[in-house]
DNA sequence: CACGAACAATTACGCGTGTAAACATCAAAT
DNA sequence: ATTTGATGTTTACACGCGTAATTGTTCGTG
C-alpha cells in the first residue's frame, strides 16, 4: 500500500535525521502543520502497518526510524507520474516544463553538466 | 478539488477525442478497466460537478466533452510532484532519473535537443 | 503502594474514491 | 397505450485519509 501525503510529511522528518521520538517529529512538523499529538502518532502507527518505519523502544517511549528510504519512495512516485503522464519518457517531461518555462537558468546549465557526464562516462 | 485518478482515464478518452457518449467511453476503456457502465456513469458525473466536462443533451443521450485541457491536468500534477520531490526545481529530478538509469538513448539525444534549441533562442 | 504524568494504542468520524446496484425516464416497437 | 430497452440519476458501501478524542499502560514520585 502506498504511503499518503501526510504520512510523507513525517517520512521527511525521518528521512532528515532519525531515531526520533514522536514528540521531537511533532516539535518538528508542528508548526508548519498545526497537528496535534495524536494525529503525528495515528499516521507513525499507520507507517508501522505499512512497514515504512521501525520503532524501538526506549524506556517508555518509541524511537522512530524509517525503513523506506526516501530514494525509494521518491523513485515510486516519480515513475508514477512518468508513466501516467509522460509514457514513461523522461525527455517529454522536461520538454513540458521547458514550455511552461519553468526551466531557471540553473536548471538549464545542470541538465547540461549531467549531459556532459553522461558523455564522459560513455567513452 | 482534483480530479482521481480513476477520473483521470475517463479525461484520458476525452482528451483523445471528443466529443463522446458514456457508452462509447466505455467501449474504449472497458477492456483495460474491467468497469462496468454505471461505473463510467457515476465518474462522468463526478467530472461534471467539478466542472472538468461539460454534457451536452443529442436526443436520449449525453455528449461529454472535457473543459479541463490536458495541458492543465498535466501541470497541476507535475507540478505537484516537482515541488514535493524536488525543491521545485526540475534538474534534480532528471539527476533522479539518471542516477537510476532511466534515461533512454533516445531521452539523452532529445534532451540534448532541447537545451540547443533553448540555446538558439538565446540569442 | 497509589497516583499522576507521559506515552502509546484504539476508536471515531467526515470526506473522497472506486465500484456498482437500484431506480427513473423516455423513445420506440408492439 | 403498454411494454421494453437504452440512458442517465441516485443511492450504496467498503476503504483509505486527515484529524483527533478517548482509553490504556507504565514509570517516577509522594
Amino acid at each position: 500500500m502506498a504511503i499518503s501525503e501526510a504520512e510523507a510529511v513525517v517520512m521527511d522528518v525521518l528521512w532528515r535525521e532519525a531515531p526520533r521520538t514522536a514528540e521531537e517529529i511533532l516539535a518538528e512538523v508542528g508548526p508548519a502543520q498545526a497537528w496535534q499529538e495524536g494525529t503525528v502518532k495515528s499516521l507513525l502507527n499507520r507507517l508501522l502497518k505499512k512497514k515504512a518505519v521501525h520503532a524501538e523502544r526506549d524506556g517508555r517511549r518509541y524511537l522512530y526510524t524509517p525503513l523506506l528510504t526516501r530514494e525509494q519512495y521518491v523513485q515510486q512516485e516519480s515513475k508514477g507520474l512518468l508513466d501516467r503522464l509522460f509514457g514513461g519518457r523522461v525527455a517529454p517531461l522536461v520538454a513540458h516544463f521547458s514550455e511552461q518555462r519553468k526551466l531557471s537558468k540553473k536548471d538549464i546549465a545542470e541538465l547540461r553538466k549531467l549531459l556532459q557526464e553522461l558523455d564522459d562516462e560513455q567513452r
